[in-house]
DNA sequence: TGAATATATGAACAGTTGCTCAAGTGTGAG
DNA sequence: CTCACACTTGAGCAACTGTTCATATATTCA
């Protein structure tokens, strides 16, 4: 049984391999949320700072700002002061390819 | 104020877009969970029958079919049968891009 | 310093998710 | 037909998520 040999091999680099996928689901699960997806994609056009963001969000500010620190700790957003103002940024280009990826699979 | 305008401007094409990107997040929401992707990445391997699946994720067969329903319904698996087996496999492309994308950024 | 603006944080809560268990459907072998 | 095997489905439930509300912190300006 060659073919179930096969799979059995595909099976176990998945099984060693198990926290790099649990990662990956990790990361996954930060661009699903309608939220923090349109608070990514806005971020990839231009910087912005919480009111901003929570401006064009039908949703308070402080959600904003909750979503916001879930994407920083995450590291994919980083942040300076300017004033009474905190700006967020995208953290690395990563971001935009990922948003890009999954565009083109929607839109086909 | 030239760049408040600027960013209301990205502010109108998110909230125009909205639906869109719900459906983006939607999309990324069946790669957040490790069980999935775990499927998805062996799927992107070989085409394989519920058990085989089972056997190297630690839960159930009828976990694995939950999972397998949410992904034929969302059309990134497709299935035919093959005597008492039904085997799983990938709908198209996109989705090894999507994971090649995710595991990019992990792994830097 | 005190008021106003911008942001962060914690508690609480409704909605969702992924699992297990139990029961069901479908297929092939004897 | 009946049994075994492969898979599906629905109910139930514990854990998780995203939001709001109330409150706290930080900065600027008068």
């Amino acid at each position: 049984m060659e073919n179930t040999n096969a799979i059995s091999k595909i099976q176990d680099a998945i099984t060693r391999n198990s926290e790099l996928f649990e990662g990956l689901a990790q990361l996954y699960k930060l661009f699903g949320d309608a939220s923090r997806v349109k608070i990514l994609v806005a971020l990839t056009q231009s910087e912005m700072c919480v009111t901003e963001i929570s401006e064009f969000l039908s949703i308070t500010q402080s959600a904003v700002s909750h979503q916001l620190r879930i994407l920083k700790s995450s590291n994919l957003v980083k942040t300076r002061r300017d004033g009474k103002n905190i700006i967020y940024s995208l953290a690395d280009n990563h971001v935009r390819t990922i948003i890009d990826c999954g565009m083109e699979h929607i839109t086909e």
